[in-house]
DNA sequence: GTTGACAATCTAGCAATGCTTTATTTATGT
DNA sequence: ACATAAATAAAGCATTGCTAGATTGTCAAC
């Protein structure tokens, strides 16, 4: 039975392909330029095909999000130095955050801004989702005892940082000292 | 010469009409059902006059974020108690910002989320702008001395609260505690 | 081999969108 | 009353997400 084994393998390859595609795509012209069809050129399928793998345009930058949570909640953790104080580590946390979110806005944009399909802070929330969550928990913590709203309260204050510079609100200088107006909400 | 005058005033008028028009279908239905075409409908115009007044769709949802601005300004202004503490002042705000944001989500989408062709924190941004900025940073005034980086940040992270319930990625219970934690941040 | 069923894939099309070009009506000044 | 100019509308273009129906390829049974 290694026919539709081979099958298998083919079909989950072909999804890679479109969420790669989609993902540098996005990330070169924007997410407005991911057209359902530009993506099926690119991974030279028809257009139905690609409805064969996603429900609808949502479901694949979805797919793309989880990728982003895949690699944020890593990159969280390690960005904590050795032997760091709590206030060091949270100040390493909130600035990874926003590293990411500005090295890559087109995913930071499918995460977190952009509707997606994916469920937050819900029972069926993806294990991926949570980790990146606890990521940020870590390093809270030890400042609070409720540390779930105040974890919430941190994630929201990088998001609008992050948020509010992509979109011209506020200068794109000054960004450390920002970042340590928010660290004080702790310690 | 009471011609032009007339039509000036029709004009504007009018202008006001496809405004109204386009933030209560915006609030009713969600942005993505402002059509051009269903915005002609309702002003009973055809399409080709609605860009006569705006060079494209985008600045209709700018022509809705003014009117935003030109209520949340003042808004935040009034919600401080008479006689209020730095730190309740501060809270007073900040609540007040929330419940803008979560009464009138369509208006506040216009204002910090969608291309509006507004332009923020430059030489030609307009008044009601700066003095919504401004509004906020009364009350940061008194704790830092870089109080203009500090209500960027006060303001990023209200706008991260906001945007994060929004698209339900944090709970929308414990709404109050996480303001408690973003004030902190001060004083 | 031939045939028939089934799955995989594509062609073509629908309805909707933002925006524009071209035609038509309406109003204006002489 | 008429020519001209301004205001408005009808129709069309290119693009989108998504889908129904036709077509191709595959593989087992005879």
């Amino acid at each position: 039975m290694g026919i539709s084994e081979r099958k298998e393998r083919e079909r989950t390859e072909r999804e890679q392909r479109i969420i790669a595609a989609a993902r540098l795509l996005a990330e070169r012209d924007g997410w407005a330029s991911v057209t359902v069809r530009r993506l099926a050129q690119e991974i030279e399928y028809s257009q139905p095909v690609l409805y064969a793998h996603f429900v609808n345009r949502d479901a694949i930058v979805g797919a793309v999000a989880l990728e982003g949570f895949g690699e944020l909640g890593p990159m969280l953790r390690t960005s904590v130095r050795r032997g760091a104080t709590p206030t060091e580590a949270i100040q390493d946390v909130a600035t990874a955050y926003l590293q990411f979110a500005f090295e890559r806005p087109a995913l930071y944009e499918a995460m977190f801004v952009l509707p997606s399909g994916l469920r937050f802070a819900k029972s069926d929330t993806p294990q991926v989702l949570r980790d990146t969550f606890g990521a940020m928990m870590v390093v809270v913590e030890p400042f609070c005892a409720d540390y779930e709203i105040a974890t919430e309260s941190f994630w929201a204050a990088l998001h609008g940082l992050a948020e509010l510079e992509r979109h011209g609100r506020i200068r794109s200088t000054h960004r450390d000292e920002r970042v340590r107006h928010i660290v004080a909400m702790f310690g």
